[in-house]
DNA sequence: AGAATAAACGATATAAAGTAACATCTTTTC
DNA sequence: GAAAAGATGTTACTTTATATCGTTTATTCT
């Protein structure tokens, strides 16, 4: 199982994890070619503030509050970066919270499912093959064909049961 | 597995569905003095005029058109039937579309998931102890405890298949 | 039955999330 | 360095959902 959650749920250095996520995005976006500008770098920044899933308007918000930016920060803007983040893989969409999240893993193919705590909000994400197997299976047994999937959990995280 | 599955992607009666499912509505409202008011049988019918999710503005629009109504139905009356419907478990909301669906199977606990076509927006509804247990299982390597799910599962049906 | 209480509904306004369209500016390509 | 492609600024708007308050309908209790 490919998961963040030992990082995500405990405390430590997030310093490295935000500079992880932009080394990241900036060594994927140049193999691709693909452009990480400012403003996109200023969104996937944002969003890796916390392990906390961001609304699109709270971004606009952060954003807009920030001294680096002379003016307000408009939606369409964050929401055309927010979409070319999301067609690289740097981040995911959250439906039942209509939220964005860091990927921790860009790149690399991967199946993932979502462990939303609560309590806290904080969000690891997660990939597992049985999960997956088992999702397949089922919707064979309908002879449904899986294209993609929205699997995001709720619960209680390790911190939060203390 | 619990599923619809042979029944909503497969030509049927479909109203014995609707007759189905507002008959198990009435008993269960009536079991738990819940009441289920002319307005809430009317959203519950309009949801089961098909296997496809239909969002809040489809149902106000049908509604309004419908001849039974004779005043246009306002957005907070059919939310407000909504959330009973979706508190006595007799529709689901869908948050990967922001739409609602009827359960199949209401009164009977079960953890469920979803297989939404892509192509025809045909949903059935499915209930597997190897997906439930796989998730939990998951979540458990993570320390993570679950409380709910949301599994919407996006392909192609049967029928679109052919 | 009739008052008291609770639940449901009507209506207006507004919040929250997301997008269309078009003008302008910047980067890339040739 | 001109043409094309890509990114951003700006305005307006769509879609989804809720808060609030006044009124009506149903239930309960005596």
């Amino acid at each position: 199982m490919l998961t963040n959650s030992r990082i995500a749920y405990h405390r430590h250095d997030h310093k490295r994890c935000i500079n992880a996520a932009l080394c990241r995005a900036r060594e994927l976006c140049d193999a691709r070619k693909a452009r990480l500008t400012p403003i996109r770098e200023t969104v996937l920044k944002t969003i890796w503030a916390s392990h906390r899933p961001l609304g699109a308007y709270e971004i606009v918000d952060l954003m807009s509050q920030s001294e680096t930016s002379a003016h307000r920060v408009l939606p369409p803007t964050v929401y055309r970066a927010i979409q070319f983040l999301l067609d690289q893989g740097l981040i995911h969409r959250l439906s039942s919270l209509n939220a964005y999240i860091g990927c921790p893993f860009p790149g690399n193919y991967h199946s993932d499912f979502f462990l939303i705590c609560g309590q806290c909000g904080s969000t690891a994400e997660c990939s597992d093959d049985q999960v997956d197997h088992a999702v397949k299976h089922a919707a064979g047994r309908a002879n449904f064909q899986v294209e993609s999937k929205v699997i995001e959990i709720v619960g209680i995280c390790p911190e939060c049961q203390l």
